[in-house]
RNA sequence: GCCCCGAUAGCUCAGCGGUAGAGCACCCGCUUCGUAAGCGGUAGGUCGUCUGUUCAAAUCAGACUCGGGGCACCA
């Protein structure tokens, strides 16, 4: 046997993975979950009857802990099998962070329900039940399945290729089928899981099939990780933008515009903010801003095959001679049109055409989430018209503008997805070929690192996903660069190039923060609504001690408001504390208090948020310096 | 769109068949205060909407609307 340390163990007889856990040390038999030969998860009770590559495998890998929540899958669906005999289990995984298993049943379980299933379970780990495999021939499997009426598990059976073994995993008098591998026991599983909601979801992913219901549940090696993953729960209901984002006076979401946004003037303040710092980084990048019609003829929708394709995700309208408009779902038509609407000439590439264009897409009633997921949005869109040979220079500087952008905003972690050709797509291999070549040299060039997503890319191009790992490590896709072959030329855009014949320019459709309602929504949860001074939308308060400070207070707010410091004053009858308290809770990130000692020296007292040390600052020294402090980060470009 | 859960004052929530409650916020007084809630008072709700059961419905049932957790969707 060779060990993942590289040395190499012999032994006389084959023997199981268990013995030789325990011939490599006590502690590890114990620890022992399973095994892996020649890089294969195995349960510990397979024998090993031939030279291999072997490793134990404990629920400090994340192998174990996959197996362990497997296992929890199991247990529970056993415990529902128990508690409701009729009920058929159909498939159940572990997930990133616990397990599901799919049933059906006539009837809805209900809350009630989840904690019988849940106490069951606790009685099945107390049982400690031996878990044991065995092969089936394939037809008997199917046969036994139909006989204690699992038609889905007998219908799962066919799919599985004619190569595979047929397994199935016994514990107590529930048997399922698996691939495994499995603890030896139930009692190995602990207690340190939760079954956390119940949710419909479609047999094999697909709408058209039956609703199952799921039942999640989280499950980890030890109560301390279980609590820790509970309290990071509570701790991203606690940054909610849907919750923060009123809390703070942002914005609001009513009946009266499902899936739209009430900007209020302070979110709106972040907004312009936000599109501002934009703004003023494509223009310094070479972007030219345009603006594109909001409602478009259905000829064009029709000639982009938008009008076949996701006509049910459009909202269409009419105007009084009878002619059918659609309200844009994207900008690219738009913007090809301007760049198709006279003959361009290649000493005008590339042309990068930005907008901040509102879309608006009519999506399924469940697909609406706050303001990440809406059905009026903003994007930071644009589009590069470009030879060719330009493909990899322009992904390039693209790839380390919106690196720079990211950082300004607070994000250092960006990970990269290098999706290539679906099975279904347009144009040529050569183009394909070379298009992915130029992507890729591209994000090599910039010296990023990327995951590939092989089949994932548009059908039109392959594309770059841009992800950023938020404060509390959840990834978010932003950014997307595309390319496209083909839109340029359905809608008739050419250019002329340097040997005088007309060429199909290249487009590359790119965006950074994708949608300015989502970003807005990450930034507020990233930061739990304290923003940095410069994107806060009240950056200092002016609050008066006494009554007698308001005039000066009124002359503080107006010098910070002549720094481009956006300061309101609150003058009002209370007291200090309550102003610091009220003004801590709306995260305010400066307070300028002002009482009887600032008036008489023309001072401030600077308090920072999260802070309860008081600066004492001339008026003119302290409003230059947090006139530098709040300075939009224009970092690096 | 589909499945389950939910909706009581601006906010957070109690009440769960018998005449709508609390705290905070708003408004009005008093207080003029030195860094996370000073004191008092007024006002505020056809209990999401509609239909039904009942002598009687915030409370029970159904439908609808909106929201939440998932699934599907995300060009």
């Amino acid at each position: 046997m060779t060990l993942p340390d590289g040395s190499e163990r012999r032994f006389a007889a084959p023997l199981t993975g268990a013995e030789l856990a325990a011939a490599i040390g006590p502690g590890l038999a114990k620890a022992a979950v399973a095994i892996k030969l020649d890089g294969r998860p195995r349960d510990l009770a397979t024998v090993i009857d031939r030279d291999a590559a072997t490793a134990v495998v404990t629920l400090n890998q994340p192998e174990g802990l996959e197996i362990l929540r497997h296992d929890a899958a199991h247990v529970m669906a056993e415990a529902v099998k128990e508690l409701y005999p009729e009920t058929q289990v159909t498939f159940g995984p572990a997930t990133e962070t616990g397990f599901y298993y799919d049933f059906a049943r006539a009837t809805p379980f209900t809350p009630e329900d989840l904690e019988r299933i849940e106490g069951r379970m606790r009685e099945i780990v107390g049982r400690d039940e031996p878990i044991a495999r065995e092969e089936w021939e394939r037809d008997k499997a199917a046969a036994f399945f139909e006989s204690i009426g699992e038609t889905y598990k007998a219908e799962w059976i066919k799919e599985i290729p004619a190569d595979e073994a047929i397994s199935l995993y016994r514990q107590g008098d529930f048997v399922d089928l698996c691939a495994g591998p499995h603890l030896p026991s139930t009692g190995r599983l602990g207690q340190a899981f939760k079954l956390m909601s119940v949710a419909g979801a479609y047999w094999r992913g697909d709408a058209k099939n039956a609703q199952l219901q799921r039942i999640h549940g989280t499950a980890w090696a030890t109560q301390k990780e279980l609590d820790q993953y509970l309290f990071r729960l509570e701790e991203a209901e606690r940054r909610d933008h849907r919750k923060i984002g009123p809390q703070l006076d942002l914005f609001h979401l009513g009946e009266e515009a499902v899936g739209s946004i009430f900007w209020h003037p302070k979110g709106w303040t972040l907004f312009r903010t936000v599109e501002a710092y934009m703004r003023a980084r494509l223009d310094r990048a070479g972007y030219q801003e345009v603006k594109g019609p909001q409602l478009l003829d259905r000829s064009l929708w029709e000639a982009t095959g938008h009008w076949d394709n996701f006509r049910d995700n459009m909202f269409i309208a009419q105007s009084r001679d009878d002619r059918v408009l659609a309200v844009k779902p994207m900008n690219c038509p738009g913007h090809v049109l301007i760049f198709g609407n006279r003959l361009r000439s290649y000493r005008e590439l590339p042309m990068r055409l930005a907008e901040f264009g509102s879309c608006h897409r009519n999506e399924p009633s469940g697909a609406l989430h706050g303001i990440m997921r809406v059905r009026g949005f903003t994007q930071d869109d644009a589009h590069i018209f470009c030879t060719e040979q330009q493909i990899t220079e322009e992904s390039i500087a693209f790839c380390r503008l919106l690196l720079g952008i990211y950082k300004d905003f607070g994000f250092a972690d960006v990970g990269i997805k290098f999706a290539t050709r679906p099975e279904q797509s347009i144009g040529s291999d050569a183009i394909w070929a070379h298009a992915e070549q130029s992507l890729q040299n591209a994000v090599k060039a910039a010296g990023l690192d990327y995951t590939l997503a092989p089949g994932e890319g548009a059908f039109y191009g392959p594309k770059l996903e841009f992800h950023l790992r938020d404060a509390l490590g959840r990834d978010w896709q932003c950014g997307t660069l595309q390319l496209d072959f083909n839109m340029p030329e359905r809608l008739g855009a050419t250019y002329v190039g340097e040997d005088g014949g007309r060429h199909v320019p290249v487009m590359l459709h790119r965006a950074i923060l994708g949608s300015m309602e989502r970003f807005i929504g990450i930034l507020i949860e990233h930061y739990a609504g304290r923003f940095p001074l410069w994107l806060a939308p009240v950056q200092a308060v002016v609050a008066t001690i006494t009554e007698e400070a308001g005039p000066y207070a009124a002359e503080v707010a107006e010098v910070c408001a002549g720094a481009g410091l956006r300061a309101v004053v609150d003058s009002g009858n209370d007291t200090i504390n309550y102003k610091v308290r009220e003004h801590s809770l709306a995260r305010i990130p400066l307070m300028l208090v002002v009482g009887k000692r600032e008036v008489e020296s023309r001072t401030v007292a600077l308090r920072r948020l999260g802070g309860n040390a008081q600066q004492a600052l001339a008026l003119a020294e302290a409003i230059d310096t947090l006139k530098i402090e709040a300075a939009v980060p224009s970092a690096n470009s």
